[in-house]
DNA sequence: GAGTTTGAAACT
DNA sequence: CAGTTTCAAACTC
């Protein structure tokens, strides 16, 4: 688990066990859970207003005597966690006070309880008045209508029955709930009842749930359990535990729910770690809000947890809203911090049209808020207007990063678009689950962004690799209606792999076609893009933008840093390489750029250009040099000659004229690129590469020309790059060689100079430090007062009459014949006044100079 | 800074 | 592939 998640954990344990020692209190001093005032406080919204309905509607019916029964008989019981926990068959019914026989086969109302191994983490169920604290004692069988385990309560007839590491207290309702139990307390026969169910589940040490299960009566008598034409079609889940995943409540639970079920599922997570009990607790609150099956029995044993249900949930939301706050902090934080570098970004979603999400009102679905509150992650689904049917695509994203996602949807379609979001989320300890892209169809491209990042830096998840973190630089308008746009009309592209390699991490982007790629870039979009950085490093290879096959070898040889960019006028053009420090021409232009949001903040306000690697020779030395200006006038920058375009970069701070080597004629920047490689396919690979075994590493890819300079010049390439002449040079008159005494002469000349501005440089820099240094020592300056500190009274006549002080003491004592001892003292005490009087002057001088000064 | 030189790139 | 032209950097004054 991510730093993020532990952090998140932490977080919500603490409410979480804030919230459980609350409950404790409650019940140990014998107080209703929830008053009645603050039941009516709470916010229906908190819980299923269907269930709500149910449970009042149960209670005002009043049909159900056990909740009478409850107050009058108390079972006192005790889990043995040793014995009845190994004892997977043994089925322990109790006999309740009245009920004679109860039976978890009978329709009746229900109360199934699955106790963990350990007691540590027993909830505390308070269905009725019951104050009964007494400890109870599991025996084989036990049924009652009262029952406290632990911290747990349970009043009302019940039956209660240990079976595979767990103790099922079944609630029965009517005499007719009898033998049944008795014979199979597993969990199936606790299935076996049908309509609704309150679950209360706790997973205590062994991580085992602890079910309370409330389920209606209007099943039949002796109905099997595994009909699921019965089950409760909606289920509200509250689950407070360490994991977040959600484990099955018990079995019978489990097999009850179909997976109609488990879509409509509102599942809210609390991670928690019991402080006493080293393995995480979930506590799970399962509420029907079946109104069809709904007993009167069954409701009224429900409308008794509706008070600590919604004291529960209240507290749950309230944690829930904490955490958001938190996480609001948080992300208001960091984009405080990034917003002076990158603008925000504006993302508009619409609720889509019949959609089966929940009812949250902010069109932004809150997934498992809980995880992490350092990261949100917003999904955003610009939805086209194409008749596709919603797909649900379901993001694997990396768990380390604790991020969460806010999925927004944005889709005209009139198919519901669900988002899988609270149930993965419960599902899985990933706090990123699922997102909703409606109207896509067939992409593999997601797109997500980390808000806690950089507004604009967007992650894609690459199928098989790990996050990586792009950048959706937006037009300087955001619109706030997420609707691809643009005058491309080359929508459709043919997707073709990338194969992006950066050191040991090689990354497979794939290119999907443009319009899947408009549906998750919520910025208007001229027309694909993809933008692939994984380095912080800068880039300078330009790569074309046409699909030409030759293109693609050279992504493995991209530097890090490589951003993709889109040809924005269309055509047959597809990407393009562009430099990472091109940012603010990215972020202008309309396009959309995915690039390392790192090397964006790196390179934002960097104007200098790094430089390939020259033969493995590291960039560092390249990349603090900044690069030349250009100076084109005719080429437009579009050819060779430009060193910027040669290099791979977009011109700036250049000094050329008609410049085409930007954004701005990115089209004609691309054919020009292309042209560039149809002519010679290596053309903007590095000239200097490696060399011929037993030669030098690096030498000329090509080897030059030279005529005149005797490759001795800047002229010639290979000594410019301060290399040797190879013999694939055809110079001639090259003195560019080993034993080339011209050569050797210029070097040491070159090497004289360099040494000699070196030396320079240090000197005029020790120098300074020297200066900079004596002059602290001469005038040290008082921080508070900006005066000189006393010691720096002490000057040499200052020092001469302290000593002429001490002298004549010294000479006094000798003429007056006092012992040495006293000779000494009187010294010292002259030796004191001196200091005193140095001391004095300081502090006359401070004060004179502040006068002064005023 | 203007002019010249130079060689790579571009073109034929 | 060779010759020519174009071009911009390097160089000189």
């Amino acid at each position: 688990m991510s730093k993020s998640s532990r952090r998140v954990d932490t977080f919500a344990s603490h409410y979480i066990f804030l919230l459980i020692f609350f409950f404790h209190s409650g019940q140990l001093a014998g107080m209703d859970v929830v008053s009645p005032e603050l039941n009516s406080l709470l916010p229906d919204e908190i819980m299923d207003t269907e269930a709500i309905e149910d449970i009042s509607d149960s209670q005002a019916h009043g049909t159900n005597t056990q909740s009478k029964t409850t107050n009058e008989t108390t079972v006192p019981m005790e889990t043995d966690t040793s014995s009845n926990v190994s004892s997977a068959e043994n089925t322990l019914v109790a006999p309740t006070s009245k009920d004679s026989s109860p039976s978890s086969s009978s329709a009746g109302n229900q109360i199934t309880i699955s106790v963990s191994s350990t007691t540590s983490s027993l909830p505390i169920l308070k269905q009725s008045l019951a104050t009964s604290t007494t400890s109870t004692k599991t025996t084989n069988s036990v049924s009652g209508t009262t029952v406290s385990t632990g911290g747990l309560k349970l009043s009302g007839p019940f039956t209660i029955s240990a079976a595979n590491h767990q103790i099922i207290l079944n609630k029965v309702a009517t005499a007719q709930a009898s033998e049944a139990s008795k014979s199979s307390a597993t969990c199936h026969q606790v299935i076996k009842q049908e309509g609704q169910k309150l679950l209360v589940t706790a997973i205590g040490k062994s991580g085992s749930p602890i079910v309370l299960q409330l389920p209606n009566s209007k099943a039949p008598v002796g109905q099997t359990s595994a009909d699921p034409k019965i089950q409760t079609p909606q289920f509200k889940v509250v689950t407070i535990g360490g994991r977040p995943e959600l484990k099955p409540l018990v079995g019978c639970t489990t097999n009850q729910m179909t997976a109609l079920q488990t879509q409509q599922l509102k599942a809210v997570q609390i991670a928690k770690k019991t402080p006493t009990s080293s393995a995480p607790i979930k506590f799970i609150i399962t509420k029907t809000v079946n109104s069809k099956g709904a007993s009167p029995q069954s409701q009224v044993v429900a409308g008794k947890f509706v008070p600590y249900l919604r004291y529960l949930l209240f507290y749950i939301l309230c944690i829930i809203h904490l955490i958001f706050i938190y996480i609001y902090i948080y992300i208001g934080r960091v984009l405080t911090q990034t917003s002076s570098v990158l603008p925000t970004k504006t993302i508009t979603l619409t609720e889509p049209i019949g959609t089966s999400l929940q009812s949250i009102p902010g069109k932004k679905i809150a997934i498992s808020p809980l995880k992490t509150p350092s990261k949100v992650t917003v999904v955003s689904v610009a939805s086209p207007t194409s008749s596709a049917p919603p797909k649900t695509v379901t993001l694997p994203v990396n768990l380390a990063l604790g991020q969460q996602i806010l999925a927004v949807q944005q889709s005209t379609s009139a198919s519901p678009v669900k988002v899988v979001s609270s149930q993965a989320t419960a599902q899985n300890i990933k706090p990123v689950q699922s997102v909703a892209v409606g109207g896509v169809s067939g992409s593999h491209f997601k797109t997500i962004i980390p808000l806690a990042t950089q507004p604009n830096v967007q992650q894609i998840q690459v199928p098989g690799s790990r996050f990586h973190y792009v950048r959706l630089v937006t037009a300087t308008t955001a619109s706030s209606t997420v609707q691809p746009s643009g005058p491309s009309t080359n929508s459709v592209q043919t997707a073709k792999p990338m194969m992006v390699s950066t050191g040991a991490v090689r990354m497979s982007v794939p290119i999907v076609p443009a319009q899947s790629v408009k549906q998750v870039a919520p910025k208007p979009l001229t027309t694909a893009v993809q933008g692939v950085s994984t380095s912080q490093t800068q880039q300078r290879l330009i790569m074309p933008a046409t699909p030409l096959p030759q293109i693609q070898p050279n992504f493995t040889n991209l530097p890090p840093g490589t951003v993709l960019a889109p040809a924005p006028g269309g055509g047959n053009v597809g990407y393009a390489v562009v430099p990472a420090q091109y940012v603010t021409q990215l972020q202008q232009s309309p396009f959309v750029t995915l690039a390392n949001n790192s090397s964006f903040s790196a390179s934002s306000g960097v104007q200098t250009q790094a430089r390939l690697p020259v033969n493995g020779v590291s960039t560092t030395e390249s990349t603090s040099r900044p690069r030349k200006p250009c100076n084109c006038t005719k080429s437009q920058c579009l050819k060779l000659y430009c060193d910027c375009f040669a290099n791979g970069e977009f011109c700036n701070n250049c000094n050329c004229n008609n410049c085409f080597n930007n954004l701005e004629h990115e089209t004609e920047r691309l054919k020009a690129i292309k042209t560039c490689l149809d002519r010679n396919p290596e053309a903007f690979k590095p000239k200097i590469g490696k060399g011929k075994e037993g030669e030098s590493d690096r030498r000329h890819s090509k080897g030059c020309n030279c005529k005149r300079s005797g490759c001795l010049k800047n002229y010639c390439e290979c000594y410019e790059a301060k290399i040797m002449c190879s013999s694939i040079c055809k110079c001639i008159g090259c003195k560019n060689f080993e034993e080339s005494p011209e050569r050797k002469t210029l070097m040491h000349l070159a090497d004289a100079a360099e040494v000699r501005v070196q030396q320079q440089t240090a000197a005029k820099t020790k120098l300074s430090s020297q200066i900079s240094d004596l002059l602290m020592r001469t005038t040290p300056v008082i921080p508070t007062g900006g005066g000189r500190l006393p010691y720096t009274f002490v000057t040499k006549e200052v020092l001469e009459a302290t000593c002429e002080c001490l002298l004549e003491r010294a000479k006094c004592s000798e003429q007056t014949l006092q012992p040495q001892a006293e000779a000494e003292r009187m010294i010292l005490e002259e030796f004191g006044h001196c200091l005193m009087s140095i001391i004095n002057s300081a502090g006359k001088a401070k004060v004179d100079c502040a006068s002064i000064n005023c």
